[in-house]
DNA sequence: CCAGGTCAAGGGAGT
DNA sequence: ACTCCCTTGACCTGG
């Protein structure tokens, strides 16, 4: 069985906002005060979205990693109104876990676990732990099913070096971090295919005893492949999940559906390529800028899904 | 009120 | 050297 989702924004519910923010300088000058309103805000959006989704029999949603502003810079204990924001997180955890929702995080770019500069892994270790630390306070399990999905995004100065590093540094994640921590195949020659993760996977489980499952991108996987058909690539994917379901990225290429000046990394608006998967259960993430509105447009063109 | 310039962060690739 | 691209466009100010 096939369940779809999509990434943060709802543009069916066009007053939700899941991604109130602020420049820096509105940071320094308005404090945690103002964060802990944003953050509120954002959660109480959040959760109305998440109630949404399982109204339209959408089960599969990525959070926004802006749901707390600038929270790299403090602990969420800090926050004025934490005690609100707690209980918020409890009703929408009970929520996710009464109604077989599955949701998890995507952090971006910056955090690089395996970079050579040694403040950089530090700051990423702080926002993967912060990351979990909101699936732990909603109550999910600590297992990747509810998981923090990344990429190495570094290859200084070959792959090797950088996968070691990835490694080491992965003793520096807080236990639940560990336990939630997936990683995913990358759209540049320079960087990892599926094959490549999948023997870090297994050398991290050998090593630390926990699953670092891969979460299988067809896009990337189009733009850096291992030369093996995608459908094989992700039955050993699927291998790295041991009995979860795994997690899928999915999406169109911009420059090839929809403006050909565009880099064919760029994703597109709505889904152009059929899912194709091999037997069994996947969750799929559906990566479109048109977010909601293209995974209903892919359920309207492909029925037999 | 709104269009448009600007915005914390890492890294790789295209120009 | 600069811009685009990725997690995810949103914030804020000057007119």
């Amino acid at each position: 069985m096939i369940r779809l989702g999509y990434c943060c924004i709802n543009l069916s519910l066009k007053d939700k906002k899941v991604n109130r923010g602020m420049i820096k300088k509105t940071f320094l000058s308005k404090g945690l005060n103002y964060c802990s309103e944003l953050a509120e805000q954002n959660l109480i959006d959040t959760f109305d979205i998440i109630k949404w989704n399982v109204d339209n029999n959408i089960f599969v949603y990525r959070l926004s990693s802006n749901i707390f502003p600038w929270f790299s810079e403090y602990n969420l204990e800090d926050l004025p109104n934490f005690n609100n924001i707690k209980s918020t997180l409890c009703q929408i955890g009970k929520f996710i876990l009464e109604n077989n929702v599955r949701v998890g995080f995507h952090p971006g770019p910056f955090n690089v676990l395996a970079s050579e500069k040694y403040q950089v892994v530090d700051n990423t270790v702080f926002e993967i732990n912060q990351h979990s630390k909101i699936l732990d306070m909603m109550g999910l399990p600590k297992n990747p099913y509810y998981g923090i999905n990344i990429h190495i995004n570094n290859s200084k100065p070959n792959k090797a070096s950088a996968l070691q590093r990835f490694e080491d540094n992965f003793s520096k994640l807080s236990n639940s971090s560990q336990k939630r921590l997936t990683i995913e195949n990358d759209d540049k020659q320079s960087l990892y295919t599926p094959l490549d993760l999948i023997k870090l996977s297994n050398r991290i489980k050998e090593k630390y005893g926990c699953l670092l499952p891969v979460v299988f991108d067809n896009l990337h996987y189009s733009i850096h492949s291992d030369l093996l058909c995608p459908t094989f690539i992700v039955s050993e994917c699927s291998k790295t999940w041991s009995d979860l379901t795994p997690l899928i990225h999915w999406s169109s290429s911009k420059k090839i559906h929809e403006d050909p000046s565009c880099l064919q990394i760029a994703h597109a608006d709505y889904v152009y390529d059929k899912i194709v998967l091999p037997n069994g259960n996947f969750d799929v993430e559906i990566e479109a800028k048109c977010k909601d509105l293209s995974l209903l447009n892919y359920i309207k063109n492909y029925q037999n899904i």
